[in-house]
DNA sequence: TATGAATGAGAGTTCATTCAT
DNA sequence: GATGAATGAACTCTCATTCAT
């Protein structure tokens, strides 16, 4: 019967690896099997084409980073403690898996090309609460997508900026400061 | 014959276009010659290969921005009328060269990797300046490499919002909007 | 288990529909065991290949009609008795297996580069049955082979234009106006 | 501006020579470019993809042979006649160019898989002659299709034959035979 | 200087075959 | 005996780059 499929998570881990370091289109099929220890065939039986692992392991996560989102914010009652849940939750998953992280950070605009229209991504839940929270008097008067343009940029700068190597502390120590100091932004 | 320049020109804005569309590496020298109207080996008596294309109109135009951003800097006293002003220069060379903007702005983390090293970005004049005006009280006292940070995400991400269609308004009239929420961040 | 006999056959069957529809190489040994809801790795404990199949698929048959040839030309004086017999034998077996017969009227000359030297086809015995009828006087003086080529090409067109839907017809209605017509190009 | 295409005939040489040695799916793109002396990527100039080289290979000498035909049978008044004239035609052709004609007798089914609905073949025009020369009274009364079956398939198993090593004289000096022998089917 | 036919290294992908279970 | 996950050789095809014209 074979054993357990161990090798697909071995692929994806190195695909993440090689897609960070050098970019998906700077990476080739057979990179991946060396480093996943895999045949070259083999990466082809779990994902159709290397586009598709290349998309696969971009929306896995993100679909997952999704869902706790929703989870989190009911979990919260204001404006302000939603938003520090979010910036947490960010940040602790960008220091427990680093390389998914980056992954999304970085190939952002490249995978986008290929994203389904109409698929969901975080900056729309953020417009949504932004404007729930305005018609609350929570956040002040502005232009939600506006707001959330500012708030997503200046949030997800700083593990671009720790990727590249211009911010070394943990950023699980950052929260409050990033938030408090975002919050500003659009508080009322 | 006829204006050499010309052809170079038509290959840059062919190339431009396609990188902004389709990525670096989807796009073929073919596609670009074709676009430009030119022969296919002709871009390569004008730029050694394809990537070193790729790093030119990525290097020129972020050069002259920077270029004049060190002038724009020097002509304003304050800290706060110094950042109305780069977002201004921004938003004005977005409305002004939406090819080129967007390209900078997209391929970032691509053409990333082929910067050499001490490479000047924008990002080391912003720190610059923040800890000048840190030490002049005018900025108050927190990393300067996270303010960098949440300063450039904010104001970067509004043109990205609006290339992906998120965001309509003409970006020179939001400026003065723009500039005070994101000093609201920093401010002593 | 059960019926390991039912297994092989299954295989046969499904491997016969597939390369009559796609060819020999257009086929896949996973799409054959797919069909013949078998295992990938199954088909190979029956055959040592792809090419072993084919081959076998092949010959089986075609020796199986060989001998039935041999046969039936005894049961018969005349050539013109025999040459029915054949034509009979041929169009009985083709509306009767006609996957088996598509495959081997249309692989014929795909199949014929594995064929051994040496190996016996209906030919041989038609040229042999033709110089004997020669030697009786009840076929009229002419190179053998040639007269075999034209009885052979004729006499199998038919079911190749069946396959292709020229021909709508019951073959075994048309024995008889088939070796009429044919006989005719070599009676003495 | 390059010289004069004198490589594309030399893949179509080698592509033919190959084809009818080892089948279509048994010859690598690469061996056709090492025969015809050009690089692996300069076939690719000429047809899309193998399967395009093989089908054009196929249609340009199946289209000119058949307008030839056409023709031809302008040229002659009597049934007889046109047929002698087309038979003439085909081993005249099979003797000038055998690497063409091999590869349309050889690779007839494994190509008429890629064959375009509709497309005009040698028999269509068979059949039509048979069923004019039937209302003249010339060919007796019979099924047209089975006529052209009986016909299509005696004259070209002749050739087909010779490419066997069964038949060794010249197909040209055998035009008369051939044509007595097969008119003796459809004759009123 | 500009061209575009030609190149060939190297890419993604397929698939017959193996073998641990 | 049967399975199907894994393999990797070998395939077709792409495309940045060269260079004779």
């Amino acid at each position: 019967m074979s054993r357990p499929i161990q090798k697909q998570k071995d692929i994806i881990e190195a695909a993440l690896k090689l897609f960070v370091e050098r970019g998906i289109e700077g990476t080739t099929t057979r990179e991946i099997a060396a480093l996943a220890k895999v045949g070259e065939g083999t990466m082809f039986r779990h994902y159709k084409s290397k586009e598709a692992l290349a998309w696969a392991i971009f929306d896995e996560p993100l679909s997952a980073f999704l869902q706790d989102m929703e989870d989190t914010i009911l979990k919260h009652a204001t404006m302000r403690q939603k938003l520090r849940a979010i910036v947490e939750q960010c940040y602790v998953l960008f220091e427990t898996d680093r390389p998914r992280c980056s992954y999304l950070l970085l190939a952002e605009h490249t995978v986008a090309r290929r994203m389904p229209v109409g698929y969901k991504t975080p900056i729309s839940i953020l417009v949504r609460l932004i404007e729930e929270s305005q018609t609350r008097g929570e956040v002040r008067p502005m232009d939600s997508q506006l707001a959330a343009a500012l708030i997503f940029g200046a949030v997800l700068r700083v593990p671009i900026f720790k990727i590249y190597g211009r911010i070394q502390k943990d950023l699980r120590d950052m929260v409050d400061e990033v938030t408090e100091t975002v919050w500003k932004m659009i508080q009322a």
